[in-house]
DNA sequence: AAGAGAAGCAACCGCATGTAT
DNA sequence: TATACATGCGGTTGCTTCTCT
């Protein structure tokens, strides 16, 4: 037996919202607010929908104060660094950006960001403002251990996430590189390979030819480097120190503790 | 000009979490 | 403590618009 459903799937309308539906909602809760309780709401105001969609809608859309259109760069840096540091806790990244919805920029990560910063056009090595430091310097999560992005049980920020090569890999190179490299387009941009760096702060990631490997560089010396398989479906890549990236030697690899997918 | 495919985005779905009892 | 229910969230879908041929 399914969960029971939260209103009356066949009285309810569903797909885009109307103008007039728009102005019932937007009318109700100035004068009444929301009470509440959604699930109510929708039958009080008038309206066939469910109180999840009306909700939504009032969220993303109709509130006062909500920013729709182009991204600034700020925002972008913003995003990608908290993306790096969080991972898709959208609704995280959006309480950080007035204005914003965590619909609006979990589309635009989805279907721009991504795609930007696998190019590297936003990740240019510039500081990041006063004002975002001082903001982001306290760790934003304490129980951060999600069994996807296996990370230390220390509390994680945002410019921890980018002085680290291991956290730079699963939260921003992997997630990136998940996707099948061919739904970026990637080879028909036609970009020569020097050209496609990707710049976060203090590390630097270059990938070559086809994504069959990136190399993460922190320091001089310290450089690592992910090999990616873009023939195995099951996505198989593992985080090596550069010099010891010998294929006959996945023993060794082991012995160190390399991570494998 | 028209059709096909890609991109953008609003909205839905189902699960996780929070809260009241 | 257990249960029921509302809310919040992230992943996904599918419609619309844009771009290319």
């Amino acid at each position: 037996m399914g969960r029971a459903p939260c209103c009356d799937k066949a009285n309810v309308k569903k797909g885009p919202w109307s103008p007039e539906e728009d102005t019932k909602l937007k009318d109700f809760i100035h004068k009444f607010g929301t009470g509440g309780n959604w699930i109510a709401l929708p039958q009080k105001a008038g309206l066939r929908r469910c109180g999840k969609s009306c909700r939504l809608r009032w969220l993303n859309y109709l509130r006062p104060n909500i920013k729709h259109g182009e991204f600034s760069e700020e925002e972008d840096r913003i995003i990608c660094t908290l993306y790096a540091s969080i991972g898709s806790r959208w609704s995280i990244i959006a309480g950080q950006l007035h204005g914003r919805t965590d619909n609006d920029i979990k589309n635009y990560w989805n279907t721009k960001l991504k795609k930007k910063l696998i190019m590297g056009s936003i990740m240019q090595p510039k500081p990041f403002s006063p004002t975002f430091q001082t903001q982001y310097s306290q760790p934003l999560y304490k129980d951060y251990n999600s069994i996807n992005h296996p990370q230390p049980t220390k509390s994680l920020n945002a410019i921890d996430s980018m002085l680290d090569p291991q956290n730079y890999l699963y939260n921003n190179i992997l997630p990136i590189l998940s996707t099948p490299s061919d739904q970026y387009s990637y080879n028909n941009y036609d970009i020569p390979v020097e050209e496609n760096m990707l710049m976060f702060g203090n590390t630097t990631s270059s990938s070559y030819g086809k994504l069959d490997h990136v190399i993460i560089k922190q320091e001089e010396n310290q450089e690592f480097m992910l090999h990616y398989n873009n023939e195995d479906p099951l996505f198989s890549a593992f985080l090596d120190e550069k010099e010891t990236a010998n294929d006959d030697d996945n023993k060794t690899r082991e012995s160190r503790g390399m991570m494998y997918y």
